[in-house]
DNA sequence: CGAAACTCCTGAGCGC
DNA sequence: TGCGCTCAGGAGTTTC
């Protein structure tokens, strides 16, 4: 599934692309997250200038025209050639002048929107910091927290909060902080909303840095797992010995998603993480 | 306003 | 070999 490290490193990885012209929009599958607008095809014949991103979304500015995607649960982008035959769940194909760019989305949570539109405006301004930008830094997130009483994970995947933070590197986070994912959100201390802002910080960079290893999903040509799914201390690690204290992680079910934690690292109970 | 449930979708994994 | 089931989950929408 891609997560923010894997929206920056498909960025980087579709440089090849600026300055080209796009030559023509084909559209197999409009039924995405919302439909992709006709309007695509204003496109054609624009050059591509830059591909920004903000949270998980992709921004490619056309000449004065600008396109969104967001990979969803399991979309991709990818550079072929424009002879590879189309494969099943390649709903767009953006044949541009020297290779073609294809969204790729079995499930089809993604999107291809023009923006700005009243929906795309409504998407991007609702979003919260950039983890690895200014905006985000333990006051922010300390005062975050403190008005929310909910579990503290579930505000960690706020994008109001703070964006790009999945369900990954929110388990990792609060492991790494020692923080179990249950906790009220607003009884994190300031102290362990640093810690939390580091552990974001730090899970987030090395991911980017390893590019952005796809994580679940992922098995190499020998059957392998992938190499970041190996980094992971916590997530998908329900009943295997904590990397810390060889206790074994449970896991609980948060705002419908699995989280695993260790019972002695992130402990619950008040007076445990008082003592500490 | 916040919180929690619900929703979209397909592929993988499993039991039979 | 294949059927039916459950699960995975980003994030907008709905309901309270």
């Amino acid at each position: 599934m891609p997560e923010l490290p894997e929206v920056e490193t498909t960025r980087k990885s579709l440089e090849p692309l600026l300055h080209q012209r796009l030559e023509s929009v084909t559209v197999h599958h409009a039924g995405l997250r919302w439909p992709v607008p006709e309007s695509i095809h204003s496109l054609e014949g624009h050059s591509l200038q830059a591909i920004q991103r903000r949270a998980k979304y992709l921004i490619f500015q056309l000449d004065h025209l600008q396109l969104l995607i967001h990979l969803g649960m399991s979309g991709s982008l990818r550079l072929t050639d424009p002879s590879e035959p189309k494969r099943k769940h390649d709903h767009l194909i953006f044949r541009f002048e020297q290779s073609e760019l294809r969204f790729h989305d079995p499930r089809r949570f993604g999107c291809v929107l023009l923006h700005p539109s009243p929906l795309t405006q409504k998407l991007l301004g609702t979003l919260g910091p950039e983890p690895l930008e200014g905006g985000f830094d333990a006051d922010h997130l300390w005062q975050q927290l403190q008005r929310r009483s909910a579990s503290v994970k579930s505000v960690l995947m706020d994008n109001a909060v703070v964006v790009g933070v999945g369900n990954i590197y929110a388990t990792e986070a609060l492991f790494t902080a020692g923080i179990h994912p249950a906790r009220p959100a607003n009884t994190v201390t300031h102290s362990e909303a640093q810690r939390l802002t580091d552990a974001i910080r730090q899970h987030l960079n090395t991911s980017i840095a390893l590019g952005g290893s796809t994580l679940k999903d992922f098995v190499n040509a020998r059957g392998e797992n992938g190499y970041f799914q190996q980094t992971l201390s916590a997530y998908g690690r329900k009943g295997l010995p904590c990397m810390r204290c060889q206790t074994s992680l449970q896991e609980l079910r948060i705002a419908q998603r699995a989280s695993c934690f260790c019972p002695e690292c992130q402990p619950l109970a008040i007076d445990s993480f008082i003592e500490k």
